[in-house]
DNA sequence: TTGTAAGCGTTATCAA
DNA sequence: TTGATAACGCTTACAA
């Protein structure tokens, strides 16, 4: 086997274009437009060319397509995580429509981590990511700059913001929360603990607490700051806050967890403990998630559309790269109180 | 602005090495050869060359990188199903470690369609993703001669297999299955009914159901066909599958469900009738995820590691792709009966 | 309808 | 240590 000297890059060993031109007898160019526009390229050489593709097993590189047309086909998203199944069906919707249009998704998860996900979005703009799904709104500057400078399309999903980079898919987590808060006070209750994320860089955990203030504030009802516990994203979470709410506010009649995790942690801490729900404690949870509407008792909710998140930020992103104008460019897709038997 | 003609691929706007270089004032070369190994250009170029990247904020183009080293970082994971949290555990810890070696996954689900998984993996090797990742060991023909003529590294996982196309960590799933069975029977069970998935181009399925079969035949206890349920992938489906396996045995004392969806959803529907577990049922699941262990009663069922799963499978693809050898080629993970409350 | 030449952004090879 | 040249596999612009 005499091996080719050759310079720069060493054959890939895969079948090419080339090779098909040969089989074919037609300059690879001619292949190339009997794949791309089968129309341009006479009926003989069309059929020629099939046969000598089939033959080959020939598969066109996407990467060389992609050095030359500027174009990856390839969608970057970022999660918080992966292992909460909060983002799942997000990106298996989006994975969905980018299929349908003949895009990948890079996934990659930053751990709840701006500096992480700064480095994991770099990456994908590395790679010629076409464009970027980022999770909340809140990025490092120089995240920020380095999104400007390459100038590829961007979504914001799951809080509303606004000053978007681009564009937005979410919704108010503020108001949804007051929307619950509220509802837990309509129901009668005046001593409401609330249950959520550390807000440190997280709009999303931020903004629900705000809005269970902001609803405690509005029904006239004293704030107790001790009854405001941030806890880490586990079921024993949800359980060690109920357990710690119950010591610190012997009255407690309702916690609100702006999660599913902690919602459901503190229902099973009930359970175990015999706090009858709700008629000793009403419980509301964030997310409708997990197995929410199948505990006994069914849990108070509030419902976020995620499918339709991943199927509208796709779709953003999918139009965008088509050259159609998308608008609007913030898109509120809402929330529902979905009232079961703990609240 | 005179737009400059160019032919073949148009400009992509973004900063090159080309760029780097002429600031610099030395050649596109040793800029390329001071980010791949800075020992082999001057202090002095390198300085040179280290300001005009911070100036231009130039991002080497992965693309073109691959399409010269015949690399592209990329390793395609294909999984049955994003949704169900089966998977997520295994992703994030692939995802972590193909990071830690600056690889980046490629994800698609084939909604447990081998059809559909032939397609992803196809397009995963057009893109020339540098290895793949498979679930479970039931492939199309195609996809096998496929992944044989491209000659990438394949590991499959979940299950063992007699004959691996390449790589394989897993576990048997049959005797897992037969040892929960058995389990079931020395706890004094007779009549023991099974929840579990189709078996159709699913080893998974079909294992675990061989293994509870084996263990009733080992055991001398008769087989019920009608105890057998095959059911759709949710807790209703659980709920209906033990429905009717109260209706068909009245004397039913057990239940093996094959999977943690039907494990729960059986569970619940037990709460709600007031069929007390394990008093009058015992129930065992498979898999520990959701939150088995939380549930009141506590679910007894069949660990498996899922996080090793991944971490073991990413860490073969980059010794390969490092050039080591792997061996073995099969890994074994095994499982763990987990025994709690409910069995 | 088909083909030629050039170029996408990078690196391997050889020469200085 | 540095640089000129060619090549990775493909498509655009132009010509025939």
């Amino acid at each position: 086997m005499a091996e080719v000297r050759t310079r720069g890059g060493r054959p890939s060993g895969r079948v090419r274009l080339k090779d098909v031109a040969r089989l074919a007898a037609v300059a690879p160019i001619t292949v190339s437009r009997a794949l791309q526009s089968p129309g341009r390229v006479s009926a003989e050489a069309r059929l020629r060319i099939d046969a000598a593709i089939a033959a080959t097993g020939y598969v066109p590189d996407l990467v060389a397509q992609s050095l030359v047309s500027n174009r990856t086909g390839m969608v970057g998203v970022v999660i918080p995580t992966i292992v909460d199944s909060i983002y799942a069906s997000t990106i298996a919707a989006m994975s969905e429509v980018l299929r349908a249009h003949r895009a990948q998704l890079l996934l990659g998860d930053s751990g709840y981590s701006l500096a992480e996900e700064e480095a994991i979005a770099g990456a994908f703009l590395a790679r010629r990511a076409d464009a970027l799904v980022l999770s909340t709104v809140a990025h490092t500057d120089r995240l920020r700059r380095l999104l400007s400078r390459a100038g590829v399309p961007v979504v914001e999903t799951g809080n509303l913001t606004a000053e978007p980079i681009d564009m937005v898919v979410g919704l108010s987590n503020e108001r949804a929360a007051f929307d619950m808060t509220r509802y837990l006070v309509e129901r009668g209750h005046r001593a409401i603990g609330f249950i959520g994320a550390e807000t440190g860089g997280n709009p999303q955990a931020s903004d629900r607490q705000a809005g269970y203030r902001r609803a405690l504030a509005a029904s006239g009802l004293p704030l107790d700051e001790r009854l405001v516990i941030e806890a880490p994203r586990e079921l024993d979470g949800g359980s060690a806050a109920l357990r710690t709410l119950l010591e610190r506010g012997p009255g407690l009649d309702a916690v609100f967890a702006a999660g599913e995790v902690w919602a459901v942690g503190a229902l099973l801490e009930c359970l175990r403990r015999g706090v009858t729900v709700p008629a000793r404690l009403a419980i509301a949870g964030f997310n409708d998630e997990m197995i929410a509407g199948q505990l006994v008792p069914p849990l108070t909710t509030v419902r976020i559309p995620r499918a339709e998140i991943g199927r509208r930020a796709a779709q953003m992103v999918v139009d965008r790269l088509r050259g159609r104008a998308v608008a609007p460019t913030t898109v509120d897709v809402g929330y529902e109180i979905v009232r079961r038997a703990t609240a």
